[in-house]
DNA sequence: ACCCAGGCGCTTT
DNA sequence: AAAGCGCATGGG
């Protein structure tokens, strides 16, 4: 083993490094709907980011990662990973609920990531009206039908890149149908044209607030509030974008408006309000909260909604 | 056989 | 302004 440098990461041999990080779930990060790449591989996790195949495995207090190519500067993983982000003095900023307590030691460690933003765009113009299980079978069609393929160690099944803009602009909406996205189809091949022709500049939105970003996302065809949240926080990092979806509506109405039905706008206002600096961060404990853990405290839908 | 899924966009009231 | 409804497809 090599010298440990300021930034945590730890280079161990060409294609293997380990990344410091306390308190990091790699199974309620990589696996609970922000992205939808990966897969369990042995104790770890495989999938493709920033156009390499990784491997990643938690153990003591960080995450080892290996490659299948030789990396000189691991950076592209510290950042798709957020390593470096002080997640305690996140949480610390929570206002101090049961709800929020809960749902945060049902999943300890959880983190967000910060992914590609085309890849985060199309993966979730493609979530709408889909489970999570679905959502990664499309993605993992689009991906093998129209995504370069990447080098994966021996004896590795093949990976691929999530296809660009640009390719899949080039594509008929019949392709696209053929990989069971229905009628997401045409909002997908619409977006990816306006990204591709540069109508819709994605890396300049890094630039704006988080306000006009939003806007400009929601211009795109099958982005609405919800999808442009997801990417805002997904993929740009905007700490309080806050994507209310039918899981998360339903924790705020159950836990925090004993169970009355409340108007999406009202919920909004409440979100920003209530969740601090972070509250992305706090939406996506919600989440996780009320699809996994928190399904016991909810034994049936209550009538009166 | 049903019901619903990390919504959006258009139509009706 | 707010509520209703169709949209494809597949899993429980």
């Amino acid at each position: 083993m090599r010298g440990s440098r300021p930034d945590g990461i730890t280079i161990i041999s060409s294609c293997e490094a380990a990344f410091a990080a306390r308190d990091y779930d790699l199974e309620s990060t990589l696996n609970s709907g922000q992205s939808f790449r990966w897969n369990k591989h042995g104790c770890g996790w495989a999938g493709v980011t920033a156009g390499r195949w990784v491997h990643l495995e938690y153990c003591a207090d960080g995450i080892i990662a290996k490659t299948a190519v030789p990396q000189n500067d691991w950076s592209w993983l510290a950042n798709y990973l957020q390593t470096q982000v002080n997640l305690h003095a996140i949480i610390a900023t929570f206002p101090d609920d049961q709800t929020l307590q809960d749902s945060i030691r049902d999943c300890r460690g959880m983190r967000l990531l910060k992914q590609d933003p085309w890849e985060c765009l199309a993966s979730f113009i493609l979530s709408s009206t889909k489970q999570i299980v679905q959502i990664r079978q499309i993605v993992a069609l689009l991906c093998s039908r129209y995504g370069e393929p990447v080098r994966t160690p021996h004896g590795e099944s093949v990976a691929f890149n999530f296809p660009t803009a640009e390719r899949l602009a080039a594509l008929t909406e019949t392709e696209l149908r053929a990989c069971k996205m229905g009628f997401r189809a045409p909002n997908l091949l619409g977006t990816a044209k306006a990204v591709a022709s540069g109508e819709c500049n994605l890396t300049q939105l890094a630039q704006l607030t988080v306000e006009d970003a939003r806007g400009e996302l929601i211009k795109l065809p099958g982005v609405g509030e919800k999808i442009a949240n997801c990417v805002l926080l997904y993929a740009y990092g905007f700490p309080t974008a806050f994507p209310l979806d039918v899981w998360v509506i339903r924790a705020l109405e159950r836990f925090y408006f004993r169970g009355h039905k409340i108007r999406l706008e009202r919920l909004r206002a409440f979100s920003a309000d209530h969740f601090g600096p972070y509250s992305g961060y706090a939406q996506q404990y919600l989440f996780h909260w009320i699809r996994t853990g928190g399904k016991k405290n909810i034994p049936n839908e209550s009538k009166d909604r």
